[in-house]
DNA sequence: AGCACGCCGACT
DNA sequence: GTCGGCGTGCTC
């Protein structure tokens, strides 16, 4: 019953009004919806945006389905302030949010707020003012005035600024014209913050097989209702030209698209790209964007006016007005997983999405995480397969250096094989690429006569020197000192010894063996900052380098076009750190890497330097088939995270010592809850919550059964053992359960 | 998540 | 004697 009809009864009858009673989720840790009365003559619904008063304070709340918790006395609620002007949350999206509150054990008032992230916008824009001319002659014809009515005509309006501009007069001359009755005023729509873009602005740019992969996909989207796919396919195999044919076929549709990718990878570049085949950017949706373009990006979503958005991991949250597909690029990146408040993986809750909303989702990539593969396989992916690299780019050849039978020299890194790899490219004219994800000098700095160690007195993880600053520092946490001259433990000087390579370390190793060449180091952390970085980059793609020395910054993004020879100092780095996708993360890093090569169709090399050539990891890089990676007999610690054979759920839990994680961990294993195995991860691998200051400590809880195991953790959440800290969930599993 | 209330250390 | 640290509890 509405609340018009509600008013009508009690005004017939003259009895009181019975007061509405809505159930509102509000932007708390709670468990359900509040309940709130409205007020008299205001209409909400399930969905509706309102403001409510909640202890001192108003908050933004959506009026949510169900039945209200009736211990509570209605006289007492307080009173919805205000219910926003635009359109409710739909049925699909309700249930959206309801589902990843469900699966991620959060409360489903912090799911919620994820949706109307900009209050701002939940007005509608104010309307401009514009002026159009309605014809007639000013009293005097002045020149100022003569250029102003050579603009104008009387169909199109304009803006006072926007004709004073046009006409070279200042906004005077107008205000005079307008008094004269020769404009009146219009109301025009605020601009939309993009343009639409056109389906068939350019024609399909695919040729060979793109063309076979393209088809599938679009003809799952003609097809309509849920779909998930995988596109796999090498770096420049043109995935994203394939995907690029099923957002023009949904476009045809007249419905909205949503990009979600990596937010390093929302660039210009591929912003452009965009651009070149659509004619028109798409809505851009992302952290660092301004609260005036956030507000109205929300809105034309809302509106449907956006049709396409390009997004990070939070634009999964948008509530669009008619999504009909979404694209998950770079599917296996780590950035697609939240860490805070909700814990969720925007790259499965995509394809809940998709399930909900009953339309395509397709996740790209190049290295496909092991969840996707294993779905894939198991057919509830739909496989598309983009095996070659199209046009003139041409994959590099790759070869194993085993650093066993080909050692460097004492006190290198770099075997005689590199070495004479990259003399014999700097005869040539062209680039080397030597890749190496450590930062600094070295590693670990330690003291010659007494052992000592540098340790970062806030986090325990080892110093790390960085000569050119002069600096040991931590990676952890930020921590810097400036490099001592004695040792702080016994006072010797002079006799700190490095320990290991750090791209610094391998710059010097270069310079020695080629002291003409140019030599490049590029890291993150160097001085100048993202201007610096830029300039380089460019320095690097106009040749104006011989060897660039890099950490993984140089794996993302931007061509070198002279770049024919990678050299992976210490392919085998990271694949013993503990974390159970070590070897998938390994195998996905190299794989960028190396694929940076080539890009122009310049016969190109990559050499991988490793002391494990057997390791499966190596062989799925050589062979160039990530099958060999994904076929390979399974660690004990990735069966755990395979779908076939069991679902991991890693739980974080805050605390201020590696003994109340541990406490905690007894605890669960006390409680026989249906988990295969608990293990305690130690703050390096979880940097994030470093970062913020605390130590946070991660639990790897390895499980079977989904419902039981939900339920184990809901229970653990909720009444679980104390320890210091609070304890949050993240189920980091694939979304198989609904398919 | 915010924000208030409330109980123990270093200062005007 | 106060200011202020953050531990605990509450918000329809």
């Amino acid at each position: 019953m509405s609340a018009d009809s509600t008013n009508l009864f009690g005004a017939l009858f003259d009895t009181p009004p019975v007061r509405q009673v809505v159930p509102v989720l509000v932007p708390l840790p709670a468990p359900g919806p509040y309940s709130y009365a409205v007020p008299e003559g205001m209409h909400v619904e399930a969905g509706s945006v309102v403001q409510v008063p909640l202890g001192p304070r108003q908050v933004i709340g959506v009026v949510w389905d169900g039945d209200n918790d009736d211990k509570l006395d209605p006289k007492k609620l307080r009173p919805i302030t205000l219910a926003f002007d635009c359109p409710p949350l739909s049925a699909e999206m309700r249930r959206f949010i309801e589902w990843v509150a469900g699966y991620t054990l959060s409360p489903p008032g912090l799911v919620a707020r994820m949706a109307i992230r900009a209050p701002a916008a939940l007005e509608p824009e104010p309307m401009i003012e514009g002026l159009r001319y309605v014809g007639g002659q000013p009293e005097r014809m002045t020149p100022a005035r003569a250029r102003v009515l050579q603009q104008v005509d009387e169909d199109l309006p304009w803006t006072r600024m926007g004709l004073a501009h046009a006409a070279g007069v200042s906004t005077s001359v107008i205000d005079g014209l307008t008094q004269q009755g020769l404009f009146e005023t219009v109301f025009l729509p605020p601009p939309p913050v993009v343009a639409k873009p056109d389906p068939d602005y350019t024609a399909p740019r695919i040729e060979g097989p793109q063309k076979e992969a393209a088809r599938e996909i679009v003809d799952l989207v003609k097809q309509g209702g849920f779909s998930s796919s995988l596109i796999d396919g090498v770096t420049g195999s043109g995935k994203t030209e394939v995907y690029f044919e099923a957002i023009a076929e949904t476009l045809r549709q007249r419905k909205q698209v949503l990009i979600l990718l990596p937010e390093i990878a929302l660039t210009s570049s591929f912003l452009e790209r965009f651009q070149d085949r659509f004619g028109a950017k798409p809505g851009e949706w992302h952290s660092d964007l301004s609260p005036r373009i956030r507000e109205k990006v929300w809105r034309g979503i809302v509106t449907g006016e956006v049709q396409v958005v390009a997004g990070a991991r939070s634009a999964l949250f948008l509530p669009f007005e008619n999504l009909g597909l979404i694209i998950v690029d770079e599917e296996h990146d780590p950035a697609y997983k939240q860490e805070d408040r909700v814990f969720y993986n925007a790259r499965d809750m995509a394809v809940v999405r998709a399930r909900i909303g009953d339309f395509p989702v397709v996740l790209v990539s190049a290295t496909p995480s092991v969840e996707s593969q294993v779905n894939a396989q198991a057919g509830r992916y739909h496989l598309v397969h983009l095996p070659t690299r199209f046009g003139e780019a041409a994959l590099p050849d790759l070869h194993l250096v085993d650093m066993r039978r080909h050692p460097p020299e004492r006190g290198g890194f770099l075997s005689p094989v590199l070495l004479r790899a990259i003399g014999k490219t700097i005869e040539r004219g062209q680039q080397s690429l030597l890749f190496l994800n450590r930062r600094g000098y070295a590693p670990l700095t330690l003291c010659r006569v007494c052992g000592h160690r540098f340790q970062c007195r806030q986090c325990s993880s080892w110093l790390v020197e960085h000569r050119f600053r002069n600096q040991i520092q931590c990676h952890q946490c930020g921590y810097s000192e400036p490099t001592p001259e004695a040792c702080p433990e016994c006072g010797t000087f002079d006799h700190l010894v490095a320990c290991g390579p750090g791209v610094e370390r391998i710059a010097e190793e270069v310079e020695r063996h080629f002291p003409d060449a140019r030599t490049i180091v590029m890291s993150s952390d160097l001085l100048g900052g993202v201007k610096r970085l830029r300039l380089e980059l460019e320095a690097i793609a106009r040749g104006d380098a011989d060897i660039v020395i890099g950490t993984q910054l140089v794996a993302k993004g931007h061509n070198f076009p002279l770049m024919t020879l990678v050299g992976i100092v210490d392919a085998d780095l990271g694949l013993a750190n503990g974390d159970p996708r070590a070897a998938e993360r390994t195998f996905q890093l190299l794989n960028q890497v190396t694929g940076r090569a080539g890009r122009t169709g310049l016969k190109s090399h990559g050499l991988l330097q490793t002391y494990q050539p057997q390791h499966p990891v190596m062989q799925a890089i050589v062979s160039g088939d990530p099958g060999a990676f994904y076929e390979r007999e399974i660690t004990e610690r990735e069966r755990a995270i395979l779908p076939p054979f069991g679902r991991l759920a890693s739980v974080i839990v805050s605390a201020e010592t590696r003994a109340d994680a541990e406490a905690h961990a007894r605890a669960l294993r006390a409680a026989a809850p249906p988990v295969s195995g608990i293990s305690v991860l130690g703050p390096a691998e979880a940097p994030l919550a470093l970062v913020r200051g605390r130590h946070r400590f991660r639990l790897l809880v390895h499980g079977r059964r989904t419902s039981e195991m939900q339920d184990f953790l809901k229970k653990m959440v909720s009444q679980g053992p104390k320890v210091r800290g609070t304890v949050h969930v993240q189920i980091d599993i694939d979304p198989q359960s609904f398919l």
